[in-house]
DNA sequence: GACGCACTATTGACGCGTCAATCACTTGGG
DNA sequence: CCCAAGTGATTGACGCGTCAATAGTGCGTC
């Protein structure tokens, strides 16, 4: 545990902490702006459609329970939902009844849906690396990481 | 100018790279979340109220031309539009004509809002800073300060 | 084998954000 | 004076996210 954990209790914050903290609100929030339309430009995908795209393509069979895709991607169920109600629209995948369980829906890939992925990856991540990992050098990615990791823990110790 | 940017050409990025960019994401997704919620609980507040009473609530008068208030806070004005809508049904806000310039608007910041806000503000830098202002080392702000004043420099720089 | 309960997934309502279109008004050039 | 261009603000459509309510199914217990 941390050094300054013990020592927080009734301490205020500092205005130097509230400065950093909207740094990192607004910084961040630029960030996913940047690449959000970025995305959209070059495949048509919101950053939510290829986080889906992403998992099912890494997934065997291309498909997975509906349940599954939320736990990999750490959304809830109903934000889901919605999501592939949208993207079933578009035909960049299909849904189909799940044979063990007829609770279940199983998500599947389209062709239509695994080459638009197919033709985002590249200029995503090239976007990716311009707006992000070009502008820090390795030891801002050392400390960075260092911190996430840091704040991670904080966040699941108070969950 | 940064000496990463200068070899940065051809280079792809490294999958440590990534995973830090991930972990980015969704640890300020997370922290938005818990924020957000706690704000919510406490005050019926979501994250753009608090930003906009807070700008109205420092502003000469407790009010602002509609346009500065979105330059103030750094929002589209059609978002602040909508928003705004949303806040006068509730009462926080009242919207007025501009004397000097007819097509203007000025947003007044209600009675009702300066409350609110006002008990809003205590509750909502605690967990602030338990979130994280208690999460991070004086060390660690240091770094994370530096890392977003470059993000930010880089940003502006391919604006 | 029927009941209760947990689990899967979806839905509806509503707040939020963006883009493009629009309306009302001002302003400067003729 | 009048009109064209510019500016301030709003609107509508639509995608997105959350919460609460629901429908349907599996399953253990009596």
């Amino acid at each position: 545990m941390n050094d300054t954990l013990a020592a927080a209790g009734r301490r205020r914050m500092t205005s130097r902490e509230l400065v950093v903290w909207r740094a990192l609100i607004d910084t961040t929030a630029e960030l996913h702006r940047r690449l959000a339309a970025q995305l959209a430009a070059d495949s048509g995908l919101s950053p939510g459609d290829y986080s889906v795209l992403l998992a099912l393509s890494e997934a065997p069979g291309r498909r997975l329970r509906s349940s599954e895709l939320a736990a990999t991607i750490d959304w809830e169920r109903s934000r889901l939902s919605h999501h592939l109600g949208r993207m079933e629209k578009r035909g960049l995948i299909e849904r189909a009844e799940c044979v063990t369980d007829s609770r279940g829906a199983e998500v599947v890939l389209s062709e239509d849906g695994a080459r638009t992925f197919r033709a985002a990856t590249a200029p995503h991540a090239r976007a990716i690396k311009q707006h992000f990992g070009d502008a820090l050098s390795p030891a801002q990615f050392e400390a960075l990481d260092d911190i996430l990791q840091t704040l991670d823990r904080h966040l699941e110790a108070t969950r």
